[in-house]
DNA sequence: GCGGCCTGTCAACACGCTGTCAACGCGCGA
DNA sequence: TCGCGCGTTGACAGCGTGTTGACAGGCCGC
């Protein structure tokens, strides 16, 4: 692991901005900032920064060009979108413009570290699998076609839903890590909901049926008592 | 648990204030008031409450000053902001930042206590699912892996309960060192609880069973007759 | 070698947690 | 407008874990 990891924040309004640097100085990060599109895409380019945080409403260059122009440079900077309300990325669809992750604004300081973290291990390599951009993953015996909201097993293909295709990609994105049913909440569903904890249960139960061979010994989504879920793939 | 939750609420409209207050005080929660930022903070430096509500736009002084001198006082507090949609938006969300969570005036009394439980789930236990760096340790042939809740000997790998990881961490902790039982309930059960000293012979055998390749003759949990454990990496 | 205290081990209990089902409400499309 | 699917919640049974008591065997001091 390198000395220290280092992020972009790349954000125009300048209370956000600050606080979210200091937010991060506080955890331990070198922070880099810029309050314009085009500013913000030279950082990137010339210091290749581990993550760019990128708002989207940006003067001068908007996040979407700027997000294209690190994908084209071929840069290895992992990107998470600040998207503001009214934007509405769907929580899965966007993916496909190649951000590893997005936030929707406002967002809380730990939903923004928890994301941060989870991408962060996967830039590491200690989390195989899931580049944004996959439309397809394959685990065990079952594969996930993302774009088509569908999981084939044994070569049956079933539906899944908008939020079982949410919490499986949460499970992916960190599998091998207990993750208590309040963290899957923070980070499956939006701020704006509230489901109880055992709302998470359901939905583990439905996913369970689709994705293990035998549901009730489940391989792939083990729980843990006491403390949550785990998922291996 | 403590025995009651403590809440402060700064606000200086009266009403609101003492709405928030009843209906706090209905579901049980130890409820304190102030009526202006200099009053909250010297409230919540004294008597340092779970979780403080906080208004941004206070007389005397400003809800962003009363965050900032909490968290550089390193109160353990948890911080609610109450924000009103009027109130300058990005200036607004940049205070949010340092908070633990945030609510949008008008809001209804169910998504005021649907966020503070969230909060104080959180709060307590510190949910799995942002361990940093130190997931896996080694000592002889064992490898545990804090963040999956398991333990890999020979190439098997078990999962761990709760307790029995949090007996393990306390052992790794004070390698080479004996430890009374006594102690070992101090460390690795909370305050609260008082189960007898027997509890810990308990667990030391669940323990040797999975990380002993002879549990009959132990290497690593070893028993200092009279005295206590001694863990040996 | 002997007695008393300490420890290893098992079985049983109680409690909290989890699996599962059924029913409700809501939004969406027919 | 109605019906359907999805998400959510409450209820309840079953299970896992933590805990304890009992008892046998081991360790230590005498």
């Amino acid at each position: 692991m390198s000395p220290k990891t280092r992020i972009l924040v790349v954000e125009d309004e300048d209370p956000l901005r600050l606080a979210l640097c200091d937010a991060l100085r506080a955890e331990g990060f070198d922070v880099l900032e810029a309050a314009d599109g085009e500013a913000g895409l030279a950082l990137a380019l010339r210091e290749g920064p581990d993550v760019v945080l990128l708002d989207l409403m940006l003067p001068k260059r908007d996040g979407y060009s700027v997000l294209r122009a690190i994908r084209e440079d071929r840069l290895a900077s992992a990107v998470i979108i600040l998207s503001a309300r009214g934007e509405e990325w769907d929580r899965v669809q966007g993916f496909e413009y190649g951000a590893d992750d997005y936030v929707v604004k406002p967002f809380s300081t730990r939903e923004l570290l928890l994301r941060l973290r989870a991408v962060l291990r996967r830039a590491d390599g200690e989390a195989p699998g899931l580049a944004p951009s996959d439309r397809k993953v394959r685990f065990g015996e079952c594969e996930i076609d993302f774009a088509a909201y569908t999981v084939a097993r044994a070569g049956a293909r079933q539906g899944l839903s908008r939020q079982e295709l949410g919490l499986l990609r949460v499970f992916l994105e960190n599998s091998g890590k207990v993750l208590a049913r309040e963290t899957l909440l923070d980070l499956a569903w939006g701020r704006d909901e509230f489901p109880t904890t055992r709302t998470v249960d359901m939905h583990v139960l439905k996913l369970r049926k689709k994705i293990e061979r035998d549901p009730e010994d489940p391989r792939h989504i083990v729980t843990v008592h006491g403390v949550g879920y785990r998922f291996e793939r």
